[in-house]
DNA sequence: GCACACTGGGAAACCGCTTTCCGGGAGGTC
DNA sequence: GACCTCCCGGAAAGCGGTTTCCCAGTGTGC
């Protein structure tokens, strides 16, 4: 393992001229030496510590990022985004993966906090429960009093920076846009009721319909992935439109109506949450709430590098984009 | 900031108790004292600074992780294989993407190198260029001098572990299956010509065709990606059956297919590679040989933690699983 | 009763780098 | 020519841990 010693001793150098010409510093060095080092550098092969710079300077050039799994096209675009962004910066990306355990994401956060990243990006739903929340919060305190940043993709509930989808807002949006083409007998599949992500939508999502005048939509339960969506898919009863809180889920849903010979839109229609990108190869195309993804996690990454003086949260609005999976039943008439 | 030595303090011992009491040693501690240590470290909040660890034990616990495209569910699976058994070993998981340029690859063996990671994972294709997989494998040649481990998912051209997949082969029996359904005229979305991955499996299946008698089929070089696939399909001409080298350009493939009301399977077959997870839900089903992706991340990752003698190279060979994107045109007669 | 492990605590060297501080020489000014 | 800046090189003090080495105290075996 050769060091800058090492590299300092075969140049002829002190080891702070060494460290001045390869490792960018302020002050200048004479062309001779700089020659020199560099040559020396190149022969024997020299890597910096980083483990060592980081402790020399007391700062690391790596962020974490905190996501529930990466395989689910939604995080890997909010992933795809942040990392991106990290690279511009120059910036190395500790990914973990929780797996939707909330235990998984306080341990992160302690981990990251003792590698002294630069900045944690905590992606994806809080859940609610005021217990583990509090927990999540006091880790977090303590990572941002020893001088960490920290910020989030979800709800505004960790009093740091955040980039929040307007889950509430664009799942109203969408269910008044259902009900314009004629829809009145509703379904939700919800997702379990702890995820906030999930019950946030379907509130947005039931209120409006409220609003409306229209009866209430039959609200199905399940887990938030595709498979839940799949399961949650055949106790839909009599709805003619159904609306699952994320597009993963409603993807499963369409997977299980095809099965069931349940045409859709024709027998029922059919809506999602988010816009992932694999949706585009899907059929029917499905109609859904454009949320921009890749955006939000380069966001989240400039929220958490630039220090404010109070926590900023920034609503991220979702558009309502209506494709073949949902019918207008105005015209059946 | 709270440190060993803070903590040492307020427990009134020596830095070296703490250190055994709080960060595992093969020294046994009083529990008089190894309460008092807890207890103050509880109370000031400490988390061990791992750079400072790293550095002291000249050894880091977290891995590298460099892949393509993490939004491509290709390799989102196999990062998420690497992932769960990294977690698995008490590992993080340092994750680079390259989108496809090789020097950022090298640069990345270079960053992770400097980051005296445990050992870097290198997944995604190598390219036909002598000249960049020589720098390549130049600055894996350093890391592993100065001790670190490298393992490899893709073609054996490194000269570290490797996990391979046998692309030619399944290639091959792909185009055996395809044949054996009486399909005689045949189409290749072939990807760009100096990626490996794709020009091997155009090559196993092009022999394999010439081993049957059968006439060469058209070859189309594209992106290896969706809008590569979508692309190359316009350019089939009258072939019956339609081989994309991976399942993503399969997708693309299809939905150019939909788009201008080309039939799969009645009009024309269609078979990709790779068993992506979110086939599941493609209508029609499609034909693809099986990688146990996963697995592949996995076994890459214990690999690179095994350390033997020689390189060892693992071939993983794929299934041939007929859907419903294929049509048997024998039934047509 | 004595030599002898053995146990557990602490002092201090060390891991590889950054950066402050010091000092010598070159160049400029009056 | 004396004095003052600059400029740049080097010595050395950290950064926050780990671990070796030393040492005092406490059983053990004979």
């Amino acid at each position: 393992m050769v060091t800058l010693e090492d590299v300092a001793r075969q140049a002829g150098v002190s080891l702070a001229t060494a460290s001045r010409v390869l490792n960018g510093s302020t002050r200048q060095v004479g062309a001779e030496l700089r020659a020199r080092v560099e040559r020396a550098a190149d022969e024997l092969g020299y890597r910096a510590n980083i483990a060592a710079q980081t402790l020399a300077r007391g700062a690391s050039n790596v962020i974490g990022l905190v996501v529930h799994d990466l395989t689910d096209p939604y995080f890997a675009a909010l992933a795809d985004g942040a990392m991106r962004a990290a690279a511009g910066e120059g910036l190395l990306v500790m990914v973990g993966t929780t797996h939707r355990d909330p235990e998984q994401e306080i341990a992160y956060v302690a981990t990251l906090h003792a590698q002294r990243v630069r900045a944690v990006l905590l992606a994806g739903s809080r859940v609610a429960d005021p217990e583990v929340t509090g927990r999540l919060r006091q880790e977090i305190a303590r990572y941002l009093d020893s001088g960490g940043r920290v910020a989030c993709v979800g709800q505004d509930l960790l009093g740091v920076d955040t980039v929040a989808p307007a889950n509430r807002a664009g799942a109203a949006a969408l269910a008044r846009a259902l009900a314009e083409l004629g829809h009145t007998r509703f379904a939700v599949l919800a997702g379990p009721p702890q995820l906030m992500t999930a019950s946030d939508r379907c509130a947005g999502f039931v209120e409006a319909l409220d609003e409306l005048g229209l009866p209430k939509p039959r609200v199905v339960h399940g887990a938030f992935d595709r498979d839940g969506g799949y399961a949650a898919a055949s106790q839909t009863g009599d709805a003619t439109c159904v609306f699952a809180v994320n597009d993963v889920m409603a993807v499963g849903a369409l997977a299980a109506y095809r099965e069931r010979g349940v045409r859709v839109p024709q027998d029922v229609s059919v809506a999602g949450f988010d816009d992932i990108a694999t949706l585009r190869d899907q059929v029917p195309s499905l109609t859904t709430v454009r949320l921009p993804l890749k955006d939000m996690g380069a966001r989240a990454l400039e929220l958490a590098l630039t220090a404010e003086e109070a926590a900023v949260v920034e609503q991220v609005a979702g558009e309502v984009v209506l494709r073949e999976s949902v019918r207008d039943v105005r015209e059946a008439r």
